[in-house]
DNA sequence: TGTGTGCTATGGTCTGACCATCAGTCCAAA
DNA sequence: TTTGGACTGATGGTCAGACCATAGCACACA
């Protein structure tokens, strides 16, 4: 045997590279099922590509089932209609958000310190070790975050569900505003650190394949949001 | 309810039209496994398209696992992926669906147990107390229990996401049929008396707001109609 | 016989164009 | 006020033609 053969080379074609990118996209939650993709000429020009090869990516994921074409447009696949949702007024609406979430994302936690591949395992320990004090980020953070450990949990229609839960919650920019509005730069301080500490929590234990504390560790993370979210209401 | 709406118009594509003769072509061994797919430039005089069309197809079938680009040219797969085209299965699907189911419904009759006003209680006593042996009759009485019971975890949100759930398990014709489809009348009788069975345990645990056995009997409901539903899926 | 070389067909990508359809807007008629 | 038609811009579907890199192959040469 030869010292050390040197690895083949990869290639990737333009198309696969993005699809892969679109793929991520939607597993990410960035692009959550039920929002219209980008136009394909708009994609073109992102990604810096012929419209061939968009489209090309495109009809993968078509037949993938990521992606549905409907009527003059493209939107990501999904399997659940919307949870559309007024509450009475935003109190109760926020509790009950919470308690739908409190339902879910235990579960999720629990399957993905189970299930979760070595890589997303990675991917977790990774992104729970950056930190940031600027709101921005974390958001992005946050969001990220959620979006891989509900992704970890191997059921993508537990996926959807929670992005759609989610999406009841942030989609409204009025409940959204609540959580960081009007705070002083102390407050925001802490609520980014604290958070940051959950999510390492989860984390560890997700990675290190601890249902029970990953459990634990949610519920307890979610307690602290809605607390921190219903004072804030009050 | 009008009569008979029309039918939606299905509009095929030149790209699918192609991809669907191609994939015949493979099926009736016209195209037998190992051989080289004619090249691109070909197809497009034979079909009379752009080869974008014949490009996009071919795409398709790469990604459905039919083909395999293999240097610069393309053949038909070796080992012919199984009959589906849209990517998963119904097994996982239905899989999916009652992980989600037992991660939601459990949560629900805790809280229904805990939570559900006097009537609610009443009027699930009532309903536990219907038999039938008619299956259209038990259908009608199964979904007014689930949703009665959804309803009464007096949280709206929770009732909502379940309900759409639910919605994607038995909305599709094609899922709701594996359960009754082809069972003789012996076995109807039997599912539907386990399922009336079930009914009455979980609702008396509600009704007398035994949260813990409540949870216990749904789990093992959803259990029992996992099962009998993947048994017919093998 | 074995080897290197150059040609050619092929897939991958790009460009720019045209058409049909769709969604939104606006206006006129009922 | 509501309904339906006409117009418009955006979007997906398709096309024709072009260029490049490369895998295959035949041919010439050692």
């Amino acid at each position: 045997m030869s010292p050390a053969p040197f690895n083949p080379i990869v290639r990737m074609t333009v198309t696969a590279e993005i699809r892969q990118r679109l793929a991520d996209a939607i597993h990410t939650g960035q692009l959550a099922p039920g929002t219209p993709l980008p136009a394909e000429r708009v994609l073109c020009q992102e990604f810096g590509v012929a419209r061939t090869s968009v489209r090309e990516a495109i009809q993968g994921l078509v037949i993938a089932g990521y992606i549905e074409r409907r009527g003059n447009r493209s939107v990501v696949a999904e399997r659940l209609p919307d949870v559309n949702f007024t509450g009475d007024d935003r109190k109760t609406l926020v509790t009950q958000l919470f308690e739908v979430r409190q339902v879910i994302e235990p579960a999720i936690a629990e399957l993905a310190a189970r299930r979760a591949t070595d890589e997303e395992r990675e991917q977790l320990a990774a992104l729970s070790e950056r930190t940031t004090i600027e709101l921005a980020v974390f958001r992005e953070i946050d969001r990220n975050f959620h979006a891989l450990v509900a992704r970890s949990c191997g059921n993508p229609l537990l996926n959807e569900v929670h992005t759609k839960v989610l999406s009841a919650l942030f989609g409204s920019a009025d409940l959204e505003s609540l959580l960081y509005a009007d705070v002083n730069r102390d407050e925001v301080k802490e609520i980014i650190t604290s958070s940051l500490e959950a999510h390492r929590a989860i984390s560890e234990a997700i990675v290190n394949g601890h249902a029970r504390k990953a459990v634990a560790a949610v519920v307890a993370h979610l307690d602290d949001v809605e607390r921190r979210m219903v004072e804030r209401l009050l």
